[in-house]
DNA sequence: ATCCTATATGCAACTAATGGAATACGTCAA
DNA sequence: TTGACGTATTCCATTAGTTGCATATAGGAT
C-alpha cells in the first residue's frame, strides 16, 4: 500500500493534522498521488495503531482541537523499507480513452467538446505546475538536495500534463480529417 | 463504473468470452485499463444479470468449454449514456514519485537503480506499441474510422511512455549534478 | 509418470477507494 | 440572525481491485 507510505513522507517534513494533508494532497503534490479526506483519517489511525505514528491533541483558539501527527523511528523504518523494495510502474486507467475506443457510437462532435474539456482540464494544471516551478525551482543547479527530488516529481507532473495537451491536439487533427 | 463499459465496448467487436477479454486487457490495450481476469469474470456475470449481455456456451474439442458475451441492445444504450456523460481525468498514482519524493533516505545509488529499471519497463511498453503503429496504423489518413478512435489511444499509450523515458533521463542527470 | 503450458472458469477473503452524510466551533457579512 | 465559509474530524455504505486458491481438459516436454 503506498498512501501509507505517502503520508509518511510528508511527515518528514513535520508533524501534520488530516486537515493538512487532505490540503497537500489536494495542491501541489496532488499530481503524484491523489486521496480524499475520509481515506487520509482513517490511515491516520492505522499509522498509530501500528506504532508508525504518534499524536497529539492541539487545543486551538477560534477553531476545533487539533490532531497532529508525527512519524515515529518505527515509521521511518518502515517507509525506508519500503523505498528499498523495487515497485512497478502504474497502470493508466482513463475514462476518456474508454470512450473514444468506442467513439464510432455517439457523435463527432460530442467527442470534440470532451476532447476540448480535457484539455482545459490538463492545461490548468500545467499551469499550477508551471507557476511553482517558476516559484520554486527557478535555479535548478542551486537547489538543496532534498528540494531536487521534489522537483523531480513536479517535472513528471508537467511531463504529464503537456503530453495530455499535446494529444488532445493531434487527435482533434486525426478526427477532423476526412476519411 | 468503467471497466463494465471498457468491456462492452470491446463487445463492439463482436461476442468474447472471458479469457479473450483477459488476453486484450493484458495485451494491446493495456495502457488504457488494466484487469484481472478474476474481475472481468465477475464483471461478466454482472453484465448478464443486468441484462447488458447475454451469454451462449461454446463447446469445444480439446479444449474446454466457453462461454461467449455478446452486448444486448439495452447494453449498446448504456454504453453510449455512459459515453455521453463527462467525465474527469484520471489523478496518477505512482508508486515511484512517492520514493522519489521521500528520496533523501535512501541512497542515491539505490535510486538511480530504481530509475533505470523503471526506464526499461516503459520502453519495453512503448516498443509493443510503436511496433503495433507500424503494423496497423502505419498509413493514419487511409485508416476506416472505426480505426482511427483505436489509433488515438494507442498515440496516448505512446506519448504517455515516451514520457516516462524523457523524465527518467532528465531527472538522472538532476540528480548526478552535484548539489 | 510428472511437469509445464495453454485454455477456460470461477469463489472467498481481504484491502483500498468513493460518495454521502454528520458533527462542531468560530468568523464575517448581508 | 441566518447563512455561508473555513477549520477539523469521523462514520457508514457501497463499489472496485487484489491475492490466493480451486477446478478441469489436453498437448507437449522431461
Amino acid at each position: 500500500m503506498a498512501l501509507s507510505h505517502a503520508i509518511l513522507t510528508f511527515l518528514l517534513d513535520g508533524a501534520c493534522s488530516g486537515y493538512d494533508l487532505t490540503k497537500r494532497f489536494e495542491g501541489s503534490v496532488g499530481f503524484f498521488w491523489k486521496a480524499s479526506h475520509q481515506q487520509i483519517y482513517r490511515e491516520l489511525a492505522k499509522l498509530e495503531a501500528q506504532g508508525w505514528a504518534q499524536v497529539t491533541v492541539v487545543p486551538q483558539e477560534g477553531k476545533p482541537d487539533k490532531k497532529l501527527y508525527d512519524m515515529t523511528q518505527a515509521g521511518r523504518k518502515a517507509l525506508i523499507e519500503w523505498i528499498e523494495q523495487p515497485s512497478n510502474i502504474a497502470p493508466l486507467r482513463d475514462d476518456l480513452l474508454v470512450k473514444l475506443f468506442a467513439g464510432q457510437l455517439v457523435p463527432r462532435s460530442h467527442l470534440f467538446e470532451e476532447l476540448d474539456r480535457h484539455r482545459q482540464m490538463h492545461q490548468s494544471k500545467l499551469n499550477a505546475y508551471r507557476q511553482l516551478e517558476t516559484q520554486y525551482f527557478a535555479h535548478p543547479d542551486e537547489l538543496p538536495e532534498s528540494a531536487k527530488f521534489q522537483y523531480a516529481t513536479l517535472l513528471q507532473g508537467i511531463q504529464f500534463e503537456a503530453g495530455w495537451l499535446t494529444w488532445c491536439d493531434r487527435v482533434k487533427t486525426l478526427l477532423a480529417e476526412r476519411g
